[in-house]
DNA sequence: ACAAAAGTTAGCAAATATGCTAACCTATTA
DNA sequence: TAATAGGTTAGCATATTTGCTAACTTTTGT
């Protein structure tokens, strides 16, 4: 766990809503070119040989595995995943508490 | 759960392997067209409000919410997600066993 | 039945992602 | 040292996605 001091802080920009949006995409991102490039190497491939199966190139691999990219397409991810002999499962969580509806009261 | 001769006949064609790539491909769309159509429904909002907060229009709506578009980018999802309330959760899930089981379906 | 609201579809221009080539960097190893 | 393998970067052409308008169909409510 993290320091509490950051943590209390880190709550407080969290809870500036253009921060809080900002702050998800760029970890996203960051989630997502960490997670193809540990699944590439799960599957103990280099990235030329993840791009020969996938029918691109190795400088097309290190784009998608390079943190500040953010052009990522299901298609891509889907492609990449196939590569690797592994399957993505999507999931939408909704944000609790805040905003109630009408019709929940 | 489906019927027995279903499920064997499935698992006889999900054996073959261009037509499991095929399926899984089509599946997943399936699945996230409709993941976020009940995404928006579960927020309450019409196609055409949810377009406002995407800075978007309904039109656009409508075709991501169809079963056939394959588009789909992740900021697009990203932006679906936020507009809604909601977060994405995405995993790279490895396939390791040879047979795979209609009931993970 | 009627009107309004919600959703769908087609076609277009602009924006963005993708694959490519080619040069470059950094380790490892013969 | 040289050579090779693995990875990175830039710039370009092509392909795909996206938002838009406008007309259309379906559903909902009175």
């Amino acid at each position: 766990m993290v320091n509490k001091k950051v943590k209390t802080y880190m709550e407080k920009l969290l809870g500036d809503k253009q921060f809080k949006e900002a702050f998800e995409e760029e970890y996203l991102k960051l989630l997502i070119s960490e997670k193809i490039a540990k699944l590439r190497k799960s599957a103990h491939l280099t990235q030329e040989a993840l791009a020969k199966k996938m029918d691109t190139t190795k400088s097309a691999i290190s784009r998608y595995e390079s943190a500040n990219y953010s052009g990522y397409s299901m298609s891509l991810l889907e492609k990449f995943a196939r590569a690797c002999g592994a399957v993505i499962e999507i999931k939408f969580v909704r944000n609790k508490g805040r905003k109630r509806h009408l019709s929940k009261i």
